[in-house]
DNA sequence: TGTCCACTGGAAGGGAGGGCTT
DNA sequence: AAGCCCTCCCTTCCAGTGGACA
C-alpha cells in the first residue's frame, strides 16, 4: 500500500508532474497562438505608458485558447507595469459561473479592495461603488469577462455592459478596459448597438485548432509531463484527432492525454496506449456530466429523474406535457412542492443550454406546439451521479403510476 | 382556408431574504 | 426598529404560433 503512494509521490512511473496537463496550467510559450498574443500585448501595450486601452472582444469556441492567452498577456504586461511601477489592476470573471451583473460588479469591487455585500443592494449603488473605487485609486483596471454572452443572453439587458463600458466618461485619470470573450459568434446580434462599439473596438478571432497543431500542443506538453518513451506516439495522435473532431478543443485533448495516463497508471501498465485514451474519451465525458449535475438545484434533478423514467419507459422521446405529468408525481412522491409548467419549460432549457438534454420546439398541428425532450447524456451517468443524493436517489427506483397508464394506452 | 391544440415565452408582480438610512 | 429599497426565484396571466386536420 505504501509503495503505491510513494510511487504517485515520486511521480509515478507514467507522470513527471500530471498538473502540467492541467488546463489551468500556465505554460511557458503558447504554441500556434502567436498571432493573438502579439495582437492582444500591442493592443493593451498602452496600459504601460498610463494611456487607455480599447476595449477588446475576443471569440473562439471553447478549447480554443481565449483565456488562457489573455490570462497570459494579462500577467505579463502586470509584471511589466509593475517594474515601471505603473498601478495596474486586473480583474477575471467567468459571467456564467457568477450567474448575474450584481455579482459581477460585487465581483470587480471586491477585487479593489470593496466591501459589497452578496444581496440587498441595487446594481446601480454597486455600480457607485466601483465608480468610486476607481477614482480615489486614480488606476488603471483592466477585466476579462469571460463567457459574456451568459450575462446577456440570461438577463436579457446588456445595461451592465452599457455602463461598464461608460465608467471612463467619469473618470479623470483612472481608466477601465473590458475584454469580453465569447463562445458564441452569434453573440454580437443581441447587442445594443452603442456597446457593440464601444466593445468591439478592438476584435481577437480565435480558430479552432487543428489536428497538426493539437498535436504539437500535446507533445510540448507530454515532454515535460510524462516520463520519457511512457507515452506512445500512437496515443497522442488518438487524442489530437479526437479533440479535432471536437471542433479543435485544445482542453478536450489535455483532459485525454492526462486521464489516458492515470488510467495507464492505474491498471500499472508501463506505457500510455491508444486504447487508454479511448478509454479516457469515455470517462472524461462521464466526469464533465458529473460536475454539472452536481451542480443542479433540486427540481432540476427531479425534472431530470423524469426525463429519464420517460426515456426508459418508451423509445420515442417525450414532450413537455408529459415530462410535467412524471415531475409532478416525482414531487409527489418526494414530498416537494411542484414547481409550475412555466417553470418547468425555464429550467428544461436551461438543461438543454448545459446539454444535458435535448429540448427542440416543434408542432404537432392539431395536437399543439410543444417541446420535444430527450436525454442529451447517457443514462447510466445521471444515475451515478444523481444517486449520490438520498431524496433523488429514492426517486430513482420509484416507478411513476402515471407512466404506467400512459404504456397501457401504448400497448 | 380557418380552426384549434399544447404548448412557448414575454411581462408583470409577489414574497423571501437581505442592506441602507433615519 | 421602521420604512424603504434591492435581487432572486418563482407564479400568474396571456398573446402568439406552426402545422395537421376538417
Amino acid at each position: 500500500m505504501d509503495l503505491i503512494f510513494e510511487q504517485v509521490l515520486a511521480g509515478g512511473e507514467i507522470f513527471r508532474d500530471r498538473n502540467l496537463l492541467r488546463h489551468d496550467y500556465m505554460p511557458s510559450s503558447l504554441p500556434h497562438r502567436e498571432d493573438q498574443i502579439k495582437r492582444l500585448g500591442s493592443i493593451l501595450a498602452p496600459a504601460l505608458a498610463k494611456d487607455r486601452v480599447s476595449n477588446l472582444f475576443a471569440y473562439g469556441k471553447t478549447g480554443t485558447g481565449k483565456t488562457i492567452v489573455t490570462r497570459y498577456v494579462l500577467e505579463r504586461l502586470q509584471r511589466k507595469a509593475k517594474d515601471h511601477g505603473i498601478a495596474l489592476n486586473t480583474s477575471y470573471v467567468n459571467c456564467r459561473l457568477v450567474g448575474t451583473s450584481y455579482r459581477v460588479i460585487a465581483d470587480l469591487c471586491r477585487t479593489l479592495g470593496v466591501d459589497v455585500p452578496f444581496t440587498g443592494l441595487a446594481v446601480g449603488e454597486v455600480l457607485d461603488r466601483l465608480r468610486n473605487a476607481l477614482r480615489t485609486r486614480n488606476s488603471a483596471f483592466l477585466v476579462v469577462l469571460d463567457e459574456i454572452d451568459a450575462l446577456v443572453k440570461r438577463s436579457d439587458d446588456d445595461s451592465l455592459l452599457y455602463e461598464l463600458t461608460r465608467i471612463n466618461e467619469s473618470l479623470s485619470d483612472g481608466w477601465i478596459g473590458l475584454i469580453g470573450i465569447s463562445n458564441d459568434l452569434h453573440f454580437k446580434d443581441f447587442l445594443d448597438p452603442r456597446v457593440l462599439s464601444s466593445l468591439g473596438e478592438e476584435e481577437l478571432i480565435f480558430k479552432p485548432y487543428s489536428s497538426e497543431e493539437l498535436h504539437d500542443i500535446l507533445e510540448e506538453r507530454s515532454k515535460i509531463a510524462f516520463q520519457p518513451r511512457v507515452l506512445e506516439e500512437a496515443a497522442l495522435r488518438l487524442c489530437a484527432a479526437l479533440a479535432a473532431g471536437e471542433h479543435g478543443d485544445a482542453r478536450r485533448a489535455l483532459d485525454l492525454l492526462r486521464v489516458a495516463g492515470e488510467i495507464a497508471e492505474r491498471n500499472r501498465e508501463s506505457r500510455v496506449l491508444e486504447r487508454h485514451v479511448r478509454e479516457a474519451q469515455q470517462k472524461v465525458e462521464h466526469d464533465r456530466v458529473k460536475e454539472v449535475l452536481a451542480s443542479l438545484p433540486l427540481h432540476s434533478r427531479v425534472l431530470l429523474v423524469s426525463v429519464l423514467d420517460l426515456e426508459k419507459a418508451r423509445s420515442e422521446s417525450s414532450v413537455t406535457g408529459d415530462v410535467y405529468a412524471v415531475y409532478r408525481e416525482l414531487c409527489t412522491a418526494a414530498s416537494v412542492e411542484p414547481l409550475t409548467q412555466r417553470r418547468v419549460s425555464g429550467l428544461l432549457n436551461e438543461l438543454d443550454i448545459m446539454g444535458i438534454v435535448n429540448a427542440r420546439v416543434v408542432s404537432f398541428g392539431r395536437y399543439g406546439r410543444t417541446k420535444k425532450i430527450r436525454l442529451g447524456v447517457e443514462a447510466r451517468a445521471i444515475t451515478a451521479s444523481l444517486g449520490e443524493d438520498q431524496l433523488v436517489k429514492s426517486l430513482l427506483s420509484y416507478a411513476p403510476r402515471c407512466l404506467h397508464k400512459q404504456q397501457h394506452l401504448n400497448a
